[in-house]
DNA sequence: AGCCAGGCCCATT
DNA sequence: AATGGGCATGGC
């Protein structure tokens, strides 16, 4: 990756056809960020940056370029990854739709509400709950709501959830918030688990089942030995030669025995490739 | 109006 | 371990 940072306010990206806004956006792992023509403004956890699209390079302004050096995933090669991931069958259109693909790094405690809140539900409305979230309770610095913290969250009541249109979630989210602020349950021992205890763990919490936690485990933890399969998915599955399966749990285990390492990157060039073009 | 959305919980078997 | 009904809300 070609990058430079600068006066250590701002990082300069000169594209080598892996790092692209609309792409990387788009592709269903972040919730918080809003277009403006060629620019998008970003909130992450408690830091913001804008992002400008020129022809040949985009630029991050930033009061934290080494935290979004380290949230772009800057320092990983995705030519390289899509090199190995070309020599699968059936991933060729989404490479090239998707080239600009990047697996962000997040927010452990951010990823555990945001995915939460997505099971059963469409992205304008995710979008929309995790706002009036970060809105409600969210500290503001700056001109901007960061993301609440465990804390904060695990004082509010299962009203407030509902009020901001959490619907059944509500209890979810509150009891987890909890769980988190209290030490039950401990976000930091996961960093350390391999993927398959980790995920063991987070399915422990309330409304988290097997998609919800691969969704962590890849956005937060980036364990790319990971395959969200939701309900776009099973068209995925099957145009990729495998047989029908009953659940979604025996789907993801073929996935990932299937692309091993690379899983989580082949999940999001195929599911931005097909929910892009509405291929079901 | 009715189906669907980056599914999960819980009771039952 | 596996199955199936129920579920808040709003976009389309």
């Amino acid at each position: 990756m070609n990058y430079e940072i600068k006066k250590d306010s701002e990082i300069v990206i000169y594209p080598e056809s892996d790092f692209k806004l609309e792409h990387i956006f788009d592709c269903g792992q972040v919730f918080r960020y809003r277009k403006d023509g060629d620019c998008y403004t970003l909130i992450a956890k408690n830091n913001i940056c804008i992002l400008h699209e020129a022809h040949d390079y985009v630029i991050i302004k930033t009061n934290n370029t080494e935290f979004f050096e380290n949230y772009f995933d800057l320092k990983r090669d995705y030519s390289k990854i899509k090199n190995e991931l070309s020599k699968f069958d059936g991933l060729k259109e989404s490479l090239e739709f998707g080239y600009g693909i990047r697996i962000l790094n997040q927010d452990l405690f951010e990823m555990i509400i945001s995915f939460i809140i997505s099971a059963n539900n469409n992205i304008p409305r995710i979008k929309s709950i995790i706002e009036k979230l970060c809105e409600g309770i969210g500290k503001k610095e700056n001109g901007f709501y960061a993301f609440p913290t465990a804390e904060e969250m695990s004082e509010q009541s299962v009203d407030f959830y509902k009020s901001i249109g959490a619907g059944y979630r509500a209890p979810y989210l509150l009891d987890t918030a909890k769980k988190i602020s209290s030490g039950e349950f401990k976000l930091d021992t996961l960093k350390g688990m391999n993927t398959l205890d980790s995920r063991r763990e987070l399915l422990k919490l309330k409304g988290i089942g097997g998609k919800v936690a691969d969704c962590i485990e890849l956005f937060a933890l980036h364990n790319t030995d990971s395959f969200p399969v939701d309900t776009w998915s099973k068209r995925i599955y099957l145009a990729l030669g495998f047989k029908e399966e009953k659940t979604a749990e025996q789907m993801t285990k073929n996935l990932v025995e299937h692309f091993g390492g690379l899983s989580g990157y082949a999940q999001q060039y195929l599911f931005y490739y097909y929910r892009a073009n509405q291929i079901k």
